[in-house]
RNA sequence: UGGGGAGUCGCCAAGCUGGUUAAGGCACCGGAUUUUGAUUCCGGCAUGCGAAGGUUCGAAUCCUUCCUCCCCAGCCA
């Protein structure tokens, strides 16, 4: 069960922030109650917000288990440290970037459990609000000398760029006067050059052993129509440029992403303090660290693959119970959480590693093990018929059982089924010639209907082919459970079971993991070789009949089997459809 | 072969301003309880910290060399 009340594990990034703490790094910062820029923040009080961090998803694809891991990690580290987290859309590529992932996005990190309101206000923004903040500095940065517009081609830049082992070539165009560079700059906004015709570079070092600081692009041409800002700019900055802005405008003190990143950490500091110089940004300055980005076995997160799983109909979609999307995973029946278990139990380091992916399903099981409701249900059916039943209560006779609604929380209720003379079991349930240690129902033996009475298995019917038809057992009088005599005979085995008359028939989604191997992609190979052909299994179930109203998104415990969601999409009123969110452990080996 | 990172139990991960019996979680293995072969509860689980040297009374922690893995040459983020 998640434990809300501990101290959570240790972590380097929780010792930065702590160290920040004691040393004070940040007491000085003024917060303008909204972002801006030195001036604005100057003005403001001091800021009320220990330590600011921020999400920064580009809206362009739905967000996967791995961001859940950022997510926690982000929003945990300002709850826990007295801050404020900044819900923020990196949209600085219009092209790629839409409304719709927007939405998604907000939802799923609400969903998750984690807001953005905080200190009287929400701080949800979008980088595409910082636009004409970002036109300023570029043009600060080229009046100061510390950027210029290139006319090399894309390849020509390429070309120049030298390699990982040899320098870099200065462009033609990297000392032009910075008047010139200006009013080129100014014609780019202005719409008077084609895509790609020129671009804005920071005059850095082309021989940087970095190959990131060798005059990285800050600014580019896109004639392209902006979800947010429409067709204000047709100059889009890049990320590099971009993000540490977005970081200092928004007060963020420390700025976390993932370890690809670690490499650009030099030019982020680069932008921050030419800015700072200029007197545009205020200081101290965000400070960004690296963390390492969650893999999973058997779980494949990339945004081009997944798409690929979608358009390609391999899934039902971004949000099918096999995706480890937000939605995805959602729907399957993970719980916020179960998610945030997860996250704080896999930690954060910068060391690159594989999380196994029973560690999420352990999250799933111990979250939804003291909350989820039981119910039974019988997923592979064979009947089971009690031959002395008319001989013990009489012909149509339908006795009363109940069961607590979860058997560690008596205040959770009872529910209430009955015993018919006909029921459905499991069809494993049943064995002719049990391998030793078995202790269900074969020829002889004695196990219980769970709630109900124990029974004797005294055999069982075949068609021609040799198939079971039904399994056959008697009822040992006077064992009913709840009954002063329930435990007069001591029985190792009890069975679940539904009744043939009254119970529910259902479709269950079983569902597993989406690739057979651990490293679906590992090696080069195609990741399509590996999906795995029973991810999912669609059967005719019988369950209690009470389930019939259960309510979309109802988690319950099938006993014996898993956990299982009512599924969100395809239930109706009276016709659940569950879905398999995980199985039970198993320790008995067959 | 340039630069930036990482290597502690099967999987994660503390510890790394030198001195602890090398935390904790997950997994696993025993045993107890159990009308879910679940849960719960007890107990077990690294003479070892990528390797080899060195410094030191003492090293996972400091130094040297080496090995392995990951990232970087988009007008993507």
């Amino acid at each position: 069960m998640s434990d809300t009340n501990h101290t959570p594990a240790s972590n380097f990034l929780r010792q930065i922030v702590e160290r920040d703490l004691a040393q004070g790094t940040y007491v000085s910062r003024h917060w303008g109650r909204t972002p801006g820029d030195a001036e604005h923040h100057a003005a403001g009080e001091p800021d009320p917000a220990k330590i600011r961090t921020r999400f920064p998803p580009e809206p362009n694809g739905y967000l996967h288990i791995g961001h859940a891991k950022s997510i926690c990690l982000n929003f945990g580290l300002a709850r826990d440290y007295g801050g404020v987290c900044h819900m923020r859309f990196d949209d600085t590529n219009p092209e790629k970037e839409e409304q719709e992932y927007v939405d998604s996005i907000t939802d799923a990190v609400k969903w998750l459990g984690f807001g953005w309101d905080a200190f009287g206000a929400s701080h949800l923004y979008y980088a595409s609000n910082y636009f004409d903040f970002m036109y300023r500095a570029a043009e600060y940065l080229i009046t100061a000398g510390h950027a210029y517009v290139d006319q090399q081609t894309a390849e020509e830049m390429r070309a120049n760029r030298g390699t990982l082992t040899e320098p870099g070539k200065n462009s033609p165009w990297r000392d032009r006067p910075a008047d010139e560079s200006l009013a080129l700059f100014r014609e780019m906004r202005d719409g008077k050059h084609p895509d790609g015709a020129m671009i804005l570079r920071a005059k850095i070092d082309m021989a940087s052993p970095n190959i990131n600081m060798r005059d990285p692009a800050i600014y580019r041409i896109k004639h392209a129509t902006h979800h947010n800002t429409g067709d204000k700019w047709c100059i889009y900055p890049m990320y590099t440029f971009a993000h540490p802005v977005e970081d200092a405008l928004e007060g963020i003190t420390h700025s976390i992403c993932t370890l690809e990143f670690e490499d650009q950490r030099p030019f982020y500091d680069w932008v921050l303090e030419r800015l700072a110089e200029g007197g545009l940004l205020a200081n101290p300055l965000p400070k960004q660290y690296e963390f390492a980005r969650l893999n999973l076995t058997y779980v494949i997160t990339s945004k081009r693959k997944l798409m690929q799983l979608v358009t390609e109909n391999f899934v039902d979609g971004w949000d099918d119970p096999r995706m480890p999307t937000i939605v995805g995973l959602r729907r399957r029946g993970y719980t916020p959480e179960s998610l945030q278990l997860f996250a704080e139990r896999i930690g954060v380091s910068k060391a690159d590693s594989w999380i196994d992916y029973s560690t999420l399903e352990g999250a799933l099981r111990d979250d939804l093990e003291g909350k989820a409701a039981r119910a039974m249900a019988v997923l592979d059916p064979v009947k089971l018929k009690l031959t002395n039943w008319d001989a013990l209560f009489g012909a149509n006779h339908a006795e009363p059982c109940s069961a607590p609604v979860h058997p560690h929380h008596e205040e959770m209720g009872k529910r209430h089924f009955n015993l018919t003379s006909e029921v459905y079991i499991e069809r494993e349930d049943f064995m002719e010639t049990p391998p030793k240690g078995y202790h269900r129902l074969y020829p002889g033996n004695m196990a219980r209907l769970k709630y109900g009475y124990v029974i004797q298995c005294t055999g069982c019917e075949k068609d021609a082919d040799g198939n079971i038809t039904a399994v056959l057992a008697e009822i040992v009088p006077d064992t009913k459970s709840g009954t002063p005599g329930a435990d007069s005979v001591k029985v190792k085995g009890v069975i679940t079971w539904v009744s043939a008359s009254e119970g529910l028939q259902a479709e269950v989604r079983l569902y597993d993991r989406l690739f057979t191997e651990a490293h679906p992609d590992a090696g080069g190979r195609n990741f399509l070789d590996s999906l795995n052909p029973a991810s999912r299994s669609i059967v005719n179930a019988w369950v209690e009949p009470d389930l019939a109203n259960a309510a979309p998104d109802t988690k319950f415990q099938f006993e014996r089997h898993g956990y299982f969601v009512v599924d969100g999409k395809d239930s109706q009123p009276g016709k659940p459809v569950f879905n398999r969110a995980v199985t039970l452990r198993d320790t008995w080996q067959k």
